[in-house]
DNA sequence: TTTGTTTAGATGCAACTTGCACCTAGGCGC
DNA sequence: GCGCCTAGGTGCAAGTTGCATCTAAACAAA
C-alpha cells in the first residue's frame, strides 16, 4: 500500500494507480475517522469501522492494526503511547498534513470510481434487459453451459 | 477469486463477502463483455478492457488470462480452441448460465458499492469543509506533523 | 489467591493476487 | 531469413488477507 507515483495519467487526475490496490478500502475510512475524531487508537477505530466501511466485508482487527502502522510508515499519521487511563496503554494516532492531503486524494479517487461503477451498472443493466445474447452464437459453441 | 458463500448477511443481500477480494474489478468487466459480445477470446478482450475498466489502472494481459482460466474453473465461462482463421489459435470463451447469474450478482454488488462510496465521499467532503479538526486535540499531541 | 473477562496491540503463516519479465508459436511481409 | 503482429501462457518476488494465536494491563468474581 505504498504511495507510488503514477506515470500513466496527467497530474491531478484522480486515478487509482497511485493508490496501490484497493482491497477492502480500509485506508480512506481510517483517514476519514481520524480526521473527524481528531485522534483515536486501533481498538476504538475497530468499533466504528463497520459503520463507515465501504464494503460489507468486516474489516479485521489485524488488517486495521497493520494499516495504521503502514500509514505511519508512509507519514500519513503519527502516533504516541497513551497510558493516562485505566487498562492497557493505547497507541494514539493523529493525521499529519500529508495524511490530510492523502485523504483528499482518496476522496477524489473514490468519487471517480463511484461514478464509473454507477455507469458500468447502468450499462450492464441495459444490456441485461435486451432480448437474447446474440442468436448466431448460441449454436456456434457446443460446450455445455 | 473463489465464489465463497457469505455467512454474515441474509441471502440475496448484495454483499461483497462472497465475491472475494475486489482487486481491479477484472471479473465483472470480463463477464459483461462476454455477455455483450456473445463470445470472445483473451487477446480481443484485452483491447476492450480499457474502455470499460472500473479503475484507471490498466488491466494486465497476464491478469486477464488468469482471470479467464479462473472463471472457467468456477464454471462461469467455458472455452474451446478456435483455429478457423489465420494466425495462432484462439481460446474462445462464452458465458454459462451460472456465469450470467454471477454477472447479475456482480452488478448488484457494484451498485451497492457505488452508492456506499458516493455516500462516503459526500460525508467526507462535508467534513473537509468544516472549520478545523478539533481544537482540544491540536495541542494534545506533540508528534511532528 | 486464583481464575476469567474485557481492553489493547501485535505477530505467524498459508493462501492468494499482482506486476513485471519473459517465453512459445503461427502467419505474414520484405 | 528476419522482424513484426497475433495469441496464449508461465515464473517469481513482493504484497495482502484471514485466521489463529499471543502478550499484557486492569478488574471482578469465586
Amino acid at each position: 500500500m505504498t504511495h507510488r507515483a503514477c506515470y500513466r495519467h496527467p497530474k491531478d487526475y484522480p486515478c487509482t494507480c497511485a493508490m496501490g490496490n484497493l482491497y477492502r478500502f480500509v485506508e480512506p475510512v481510517v483517514l476519514f475517522l481520524l480526521k473527524r475524531k481528531g485522534q483515536s487508537y486501533g481498538y476504538e477505530l475497530s468499533g466504528e469501522l463497520a459503520k463507515h466501511a465501504l464494503t460489507d466485508a468486516a474489516i479485521e482487527a489485524a488488517a486495521l492494526y497493520r494499516t495504521l502502522r503502514q500509514l505511519e510508515k508512509n507519514g500519513f499519521v503519527c502516533s504516541q503511547w497513551d497510558s493516562g487511563h485505566s487498562g492497557p496503554a493505547r497507541r494514539l494516532y493523529i493525521l499529519t498534513e500529508l495524511g490530510e492531503l492523502h485523504l483528499e486524494e482518496w476522496i477524489s479517487v473514490l468519487d471517480h470510481l463511484s461514478k464509473s461503477m454507477a455507469r458500468f451498472v447502468l450499462e450492464a443493466q441495459l444490456q441485461s434487459s435486451q432480448p437474447e445474447p446474440h442468436p448466431a452464437v448460441v449454436a456456434a459453441v457446443a460446450c455445455s453451459a
